[in-house]
DNA sequence: GCTATGCATTCATGTAGATTAATAAATGAG
DNA sequence: CTCATTTATTAATCTACATGAATGCATAGC
């Protein structure tokens, strides 16, 4: 278990390497998105202080998440094959909470409703980020962002 | 853990019950879904042969999803709680990398794009289930599946 | 085997959100 | 401090997909 100091903006990992390893927020910010073939980012999770972010996918293969720091931060890094007996169940079961959320909001509903969601699961990350990195987790532009915000004063 | 036999259209578990439980497929088909405000189905996973169904939310909560059974099926039901050394860190991951792929593909690709990583992905499934469901799963409705497939031979 | 219900497809129309573009404000680099 | 780049917002237009309605088929219940 290695401890990293990173600055905002640093790359920990790229779509495609192969070496992918498990990222324990410590203290700061991380993201981790991926980008499409029209060169759009497209933002899957934040990880604030004690989260952990990781690319989910079998450790042989090429990974399909980017990882960055939105903050200076303080993190851990982990081998991805941790033995059973290491691994915390709890934070298994707490991304698949997570991701199923995400899945059935994606599916079900629309973006104020998305917005709001957010807004409301996620209150301390909303005032650490852009809106244009909202926009990018929601699956929406900034314009369209911009637009509903404006709606819910009228 | 409890071996069950269950027919086509059998519910196991509906959106609000408490003691939900995780159901492992020996063979058959699941799926699970959600119903959103507007009355509207959305299917959040198919389960076939040797796949594992259950609500990914934490065992304490009212659980969001539906499980029923598309096909007649023999399944094995199993509680939520397994102890850590019992539980099967495989499954866990495995089904992490599948949300993963499924938020990806929501966000970043097209209802033509989706429909075509599904059929390339699940060969099986897609034919054992009705078009409305293959819609469902992808957030699309049976229509607008219609004009996609059609348009592929224009 | 007949009827009823649900499914798949097509078409016409509606709409949420994308795209493009312009501007002003905030941030960052040298 | 200054200039360049990114951000947020607004507005006009476009498009992917939804909605509603009609039709022919397949399925299931009796």
């Amino acid at each position: 278990m290695k401890q990293l100091t990173i600055k905002k903006g640093e790359i920990l990992q790229r779509s495609g390497d192969t070496n992918s390893k498990v990222y324990y927020v410590i203290s700061g910010l991380l993201r981790s998105y991926t980008i499409d073939d029209k060169g759009k980012e497209h933002i899957f999770m934040f990880a604030p202080e004690n989260w952990i972010v990781a690319d989910s996918l079998p450790k042989e293969e090429p990974c399909d998440l980017y990882i960055d720091a939105i903050e200076d931060s303080i993190i851990h890094v982990l081998p991805k094959d941790l033995k059973r007996e290491q691994q915390n169940a709890e934070a298994f079961i707490k991304r698949l909470a997570v991701l199923q959320k995400r899945v059935v909001m994606l599916m079900s509903a629309s973006a104020i409703e998305r917005y709001e969601h957010f807004e409301k699961t996620y209150p301390n990350i909303v005032q650490r980020v852009t809106q244009k990195m909202i926009a990018s987790y929601l699956g929406i532009t900034p314009q369209a962002l911009s637009n509903i915000k404006r709606e819910r004063f009228k």
